[in-house]
Formats: structure tokens, C-alpha cells, sequence
DNA sequence: GTAAACTAGTTACAAATGAAACCAATGTCA
DNA sequence: TGACATTGGTTTCATTTGTAACTAGTTTAC
């Protein structure tokens, strides 16, 4: 029963958050993949997808590119530095910064763990049919639109 | 360019990926708006909707269904009652449980965040078409399914 | 040329989080 | 009845996270 007569929010039905419980089983899924098989985090593994995918980047494009906070890139470049699975080379025109990728063994574990990556997907998404996949996509950029836009420009709710 | 011959995956159009960007820029926006309006965390305003969609609870139903946590949701209930917006009862019948439902101050809190949370869930959504809106419900559904599924079995990836 | 403003990246600190230990109460089963 | 396992909920502890401060390097404007 509910205690009150005015609106209630189904929160069952609530889109935002439904959208969130997706998200974070999906994520938690994931992280225990690629923790289980391959001893690292996702926002490492997503900076070796990067690097798979675009060769050569600094920090910051990462960054930019992976939607992370800079420490967050920050702490993920040191672990694979460490794990020798990243190469560095100094920008010689800016020293702040530097030119980040894939060793040879950062290679192998992308090459190793893209396709797993790929077919852990299949197993979330594989039964959905493609207009609805195609729908999914549509409301997923819109929405990611419209709450980066809430989200930095901390707008009022209206009244 | 890319730096190698073999699979490469392109993150931008890679659905987990994208889910959870989606999601972790819907809840910042949402969690911003909260803590500035009404000075609440996410994990608070989740026992809310519950309470005052269900009006009493144990701490363990919340838990069940708003997938939180178990420690997570006792600190919410810890904060929100110190705030007085929660009446807890003793269960006679099983003193190790209580039940929990909004007091006057929190349903008067539930009133006027009930209709904004619509609000700004309108601001992200609203502009989905309905067929749209459906299938992107459809897939959520499953993907939560199958994500859930793949959380707590640890499965392994198919090789 | 140089002082002030700015930028890439790291580090220090504080808050949020989850796993595991814990406590009190309840259930089980001999 | 009494030992043991289990459950609802809290607390402790270690880890993760983000904010803010910081360092080193670069650009801008005078």
C-alpha cells in the first residue's frame, strides 16, 4: 500500500533508473570478467581498448575519449606501466605531456581479450532483435546528450 | 591508426560501453540535482521512492528491491532518520528486523521530489519517440536479465 | 623578455564503497 | 532443552573514487 494520495513514482518503470541497474549489473559482470581472466579493472581495460583501437594517445585524449577523470587515467596508465604493458615516449615539442601505447604485451592482452570483450557483449545483447538494437542506440545518444548537458551545467530541476 | 592487423574494437559503438556512459551521466545529473534541492544522496532518495511507493518496509525489502547493498542501504536509513524523515517500528513478532516508512517530514519530502525526479526524467526522455521508449524498455529488460545472470555466476568468457 | 595565466599529469586528502567480521535474535534439529 | 546454523542489520577495515592542491612545462600579453 502507499501512504500517500498525491503522485506516486513507479519506480520500477522509472526509466533513469532502471537505466542504472542495467548499467551497474552489466559493469559488475564485466569487471569480474576482465578481473578473473586478465587481473585488471575496467578503466585499465578501457584504456588498452583505446589504445588497441587508436594506436597513439596522451593521457589527456584518453581521457577525453573514454568519458574517465584524468586521475582515474591517471592511476590506470601507471598500474599497465607497471604491468609492461604500456610504452611511453615523451613529447619532444611538449614535455607535459606524453605519447601513450600498447607494448607488445599490451598488444597480445588486447588481442587476447577484445574478442572476449566482443562476445561477452553477444551474451547480453545477442537475443535482441536489430530494429530494437537499432532503437536502443537512438535513445542511448539522445539521452547521453541530454544528461551531459544536466550533468555540467548543473541546470535547476523545473519546479 | 590503429596498431594492429587483427579484431579491433571500436568502443564508441560498443553497447556495455555506451550503457554505462549513458548511465553515469544520467546519474550524476540526477544525483546533482538532488544533493543541491533537497541535500540527499542517491542512495537516500532510492529508500525514499521505495517508502513512499510501498509505504513500510524492512530495511532487507528496500534492499531486494531497489538493489542496493545491504550496508548501503542501512547508512541511507541511518542518515535519513537522523534527519527525521523516516519513522522506524520495532517488529514485535521479529525484533531483529524494523519497520520503516516515511515520517511527515519525508513524505512532504517525497512529495515535492516525486514530481521534479519525473521532471527531469521528461528533460532526458521526453523527447524518445513511444516505439522507441518501448523497445529501449524491451531491451533493458533483457540486458539486465543477462547481465545479472553473468554477475553473480562468475561465468567464465567463452574463449 | 618576463610575469601572469594556463595546461598535462601526479599526488594528497577526504568521502564513498563493499567485503567480511560482528551482534543480537530466530530457526532447526537432535 | 541446548548446540548449531541462519538471518536482519550494523560496524570495521581496506580499497576505490573524486576534489583540490601541486609540479613542471607552455602560452599569452605586455
Amino acid at each position: 500500500m502507499s501512504n500517500n494520495e498525491g503522485f506516486v513514482l513507479r519506480l520500477e518503470s522509472f526509466l533513469p533508473y532502471r537505466l542504472v541497474v542495467a548499467a551497474s549489473l552489466v559493469s559488475q559482470a564485466t569487471a569480474r570478467t576482465y578481473a578473473t581472466k586478465y587481473g585488471i579493472g575496467i578503466a585499465e581495460w578501457r584504456v588498452i581498448a583505446q589504445l588497441g583501437e587508436f594506436g597513439t594517445m596522451t593521457a589527456k585524449q584518453i581521457g577525453a575519449r573514454s568519458h574517465m577523470h584524468k586521475t582515474k587515467v591517471s592511476r590506470a596508465v601507471a598500474l599497465l606501466t607497471k604491468k609492461k604493458m604500456l610504452a611511453k615516449r615523451a613529447n619532444r615539442d611538449d614535455k607535459r605531456e606524453a605519447f601513450l601505447s600498447l607494448s607488445p604485451v599490451g598488444l597480445e592482452v588486447y588481442e587476447s581479450i577484445a574478442p572476449s570483450a566482443q562476445a561477452l557483449s553477444q551474451r547480453m545483447f545477442g537475443e535482441v532483435s536489430s530494429e530494437d538494437r537499432a532503437a536502443f542506440e537512438r535513445v542511448l545518444d539522445t539521452v547521453t546528450a541530454r544528461a551531459a548537458a544536466l550533468a555540467d551545467t548543473g541546470a535547476e530541476l523545473p519546479d
